[in-house]
DNA sequence: ACGCCCTTGTTGACGCTGTCAACACCCAGG
DNA sequence: CCTGGGTGTTGACAGCGTCAACAAGGGCGT
């Protein structure tokens, strides 16, 4: 209530609201997030959040943009910590990836919503995936400077790593996967599977693919 | 009109609220089905689709059910035709699966359906996708038995595959890809770093991946 | 051949939604 | 102190999904 430094009649309730948002989308999924709800639980009314975003949509989109910067840090500190070998850091960041859009399911998908959120037009949008982006690039330059990953256009190589843990956390999302499997094993062979492609086909190998 | 034998009122009015659907999605997306406006395009009052359906997300699970059905016909007719080898079968039906979603994006996303509609408790959705992964499988054990594919379960190798494809699918429709860089390079290296990785890493090979 | 009845389609209404215009407040700067 | 504009409120509106009550009309038993 009193702990934050009130500028105007609520203090800062723009932040409030792409906060309580995320909350709501978190416990009720994305349905149960409605401009009355919102208003009512921040102690404002329905209106109210007009004075800080256009539209529904756009506060939406601040909520996305919220999601890809917490996945970013996220995935900053897996790799980060007590500096790990050039090996692992994307399979890391790769296992990392999927976790949290188990952990915030409702949250991932919103990330990616649909079209309801007209991506392209978003610049904040695009800015903080491209910023997760960067950072696989810059991973997957460090693997291929070690040798671990095959020479090529690092970008397209991120875009083909981004596809295998988007497309595995979506699968799970959506219960798509049957549940008796093992998700942890799951993940870790998706991962596995993308390194040993992305190592490329040259060098003598030992023994078929296992997990871990 | 009055090409197809209509039974009652208007004759198979079921049928024609789920293609209605399909093509107002293609054509408007998502957002612009509405009761109101798919049942004036046949004719019919709003309430009328309430005698087929117990509501509107049904309706658009029978709309997601015809793209599953529709994406494993094509699938299969990729694979098909000429018995083609069975190294290239995976791969084409990979780029196929991807071209699909490219076709006939929000077609795509509405099978993708977020949470509006609850995956797990339609049978109807559940056994539409479960083919498609019983003909990926069916794939997978060819291959492995040709020797192009690491043993191990070929259903998780199903997952693990269909992960990659629908990750990509879903990072182009979203429009989350670079607009600059070469779709259909993409989707070769894609498919080809799934195929690398799936060969496991047992036997010498000869070069770096290369695309092609 | 008749007439019943159940399936199909219509209409009016309700509550909920996002959104806007008009109004009320209230703190910062002169 | 007062004034102006950023901030929040209220009333209203159109559109939405959905339901209850009603109308229609063809298949089927007799």
């Amino acid at each position: 209530m009193a702990e934050r430094a009130r500028t105007y009649h609520h203090g800062d309730l723009r932040a409030a609201l792409v906060e309580e948002a995320a909350a709501m989308i978190s416990e009720g999924g994305a349905a149960s997030v409605t401009m009355r709800a919102i208003g009512g639980r921040l102690g404002v009314s329905r209106a109210a959040p007009y004075r800080h975003f256009p539209d529904k949509a756009a506060l939406l989109v601040a909520v996305a943009v919220e999601g890809f910067r917490r996945l970013d840090r996220r995935l900053g500190a897996s790799v980060g910590g007590a500096r790990r070998s050039n090996v692992e850091r994307l399979r890391r960041m790769g296992e990392e990836y999927v976790r949290f859009a188990l952990e915030h399911p409702a949250h991932y998908r919103l990330m990616w919503g649909k079209e309801a959120i007209a991506r392209q037009e978003e610049p904040e949008l695009r800015e903080a995936a491209g910023a997760l982006l960067e950072r696989l690039v810059r991973v997957i330059e460090l693997h291929q400077k070690a040798g671990e990953i095959a020479p090529g256009d690092p970008r397209s190589q991120a875009y083909v790593a981004w596809s295998a843990v988007h497309g595995l956390a979506s699968l799970l999302i959506e219960g798509q996967i049957d549940p008796n499997v093992d998700v942890e094993a799951l993940i870790r062979e998706t991962t596995q599977t993308l390194l040993d492609g992305m190592r490329g086909r040259r060098r003598t190998q030992w023994a078929a693919s296992s997990l871990r």
